[in-house]
DNA sequence: AATACACTACCGAAATATGAGTATATTTTG
DNA sequence: CAAAATATACTCATATTTCGGTAGTGTATT
């Protein structure tokens, strides 16, 4: 029997799963946790093989999650459980380490068949997840991985608060020169052709 | 016995649902629908008395679909299920009339509960849906209904895509002076300060 | 020591957006 | 039909963004 916790902020969800899985032959559901926080302070004495994470929880994402339960238990197997299908998540969910990318739109057959696949040392992803990595690969190759220095980021969440850059100036305690720069900067890294671009950008990144 | 039916894109959560569902007594689940369209396809022949739906759903969210479904069996109860407590989408959900809205951080019971009262006659909005409700209608008094005009609309899809108002203008066969009417009527309308502002109301909204 | 990078700061100019009005044709609606 | 709402178009003025450069300073790495 492989042990496997359920980590959902969506309640119906996490017990919908739970019942689904007790019915399987091969796995037994040790634990149910709303948040990843929840999950981090109970690990620690938690017999557990396998992690279901959910991504989009509003505390702490899942995939911020992995690397804090790979400190603690660096043995247990993590897959993540999403929504949607961004190619940066699955990307991030990659650069994490976790073991496996499934989308709820599976079927409980592709749960257990992922877990068991998982478990035996190999990953699983699913075949679109699969599909949006190799896109991802050869955008990469086209030309650009965008990557944004912290302050940059910084000057980007603020032109998502509909500030302009005297005020970003001022909130920053630098010159509007300095944040007409970065803002400049960030069009060019992005490939964006004006702000609105940057909100979008940012939106699909998470940074608001 | 109520007759259920599930509209969920998310494979795994309409299943997990609908087994916790049926071992309820009260409830039957009659019918379970991964989209909008092909609960609409097979309602005409389906014997069931309420619907518990979906909003975030990809090709018809739940709140365009409600009147849809009125239309094929006026009687038949409907039940939104959310993800997240948008203001604007309950508000659209109780102008559409469903009869109740939950989230998916529910419990099981919460659900059955809200069934049965739906069943009994009473609509059901569980208790965060209502205090938003309620807060929507206190910031009403407060000043803004926001009602945007078609050609608002149209013009605000564009600023979403990274157009400047030169551009609108070309594709809609207006002159740049109209396109610049509809932006700033937009900014004053929504109480935006910029473009940036407007992406994110058009994004809340749904518009893109 | 040299190189690379991030952050900072500046200049000048062109393109766009925003603000405050006015005005008219068309469509919708009571 | 008349009134209201909507879509259209304009002017003048100012603010802001975007684009083209250049460049010093500190820090980390090779």
């Amino acid at each position: 029997m492989i042990k496997v916790a359920i980590v959902d902020d969506h309640r119906l969800f996490r017990q919908g799963l739970s019942v689904i899985l007790a019915s399987k032959e091969s796995v037994e559901v040790v634990g149910k946790y709303e948040s990843a926080i929840e999950l981090l302070k109970a690990l620690p004495d938690l017999e557990v093989d396998l992690i279901l994470l959910d991504i989009d929880m509003s505390e702490m994402d899942g995939i911020t999650a992995a690397p804090e339960i790979f400190k603690i238990k660096p043995t247990v197997k993590v897959v993540i459980l999403s929504m949607h299908l961004s190619s940066h998540k699955i990307q991030d969910a990659v650069a994490a380490k976790v073991h496996g990318y499934l989308l709820k739109t599976s079927s409980d057959e592709e749960v257990v068949a992922a877990i068991e696949q998982v478990m035996s040392g190999k990953d699983y992803f699913s075949k679109e997840a699969h599909e949006q990595l190799v896109e991802s690969f050869r955008a990469r190759d086209e030309g650009q991985e965008v990557e944004l220095t912290p302050r940059e980021i910084e000057i980007l969440k603020l032109v998502c608060e509909e500030m302009n850059s005297q005020e970003i100036a001022e909130k920053l305690f630098i010159s509007v020169h300095t944040a007409e720069t970065h803002r400049r900067n960030l069009l060019s890294k992005t490939g964006c052709r004006n702000s609105v671009g940057l909100v979008r950008f940012a939106m699909d990144r998470g940074y608001c």
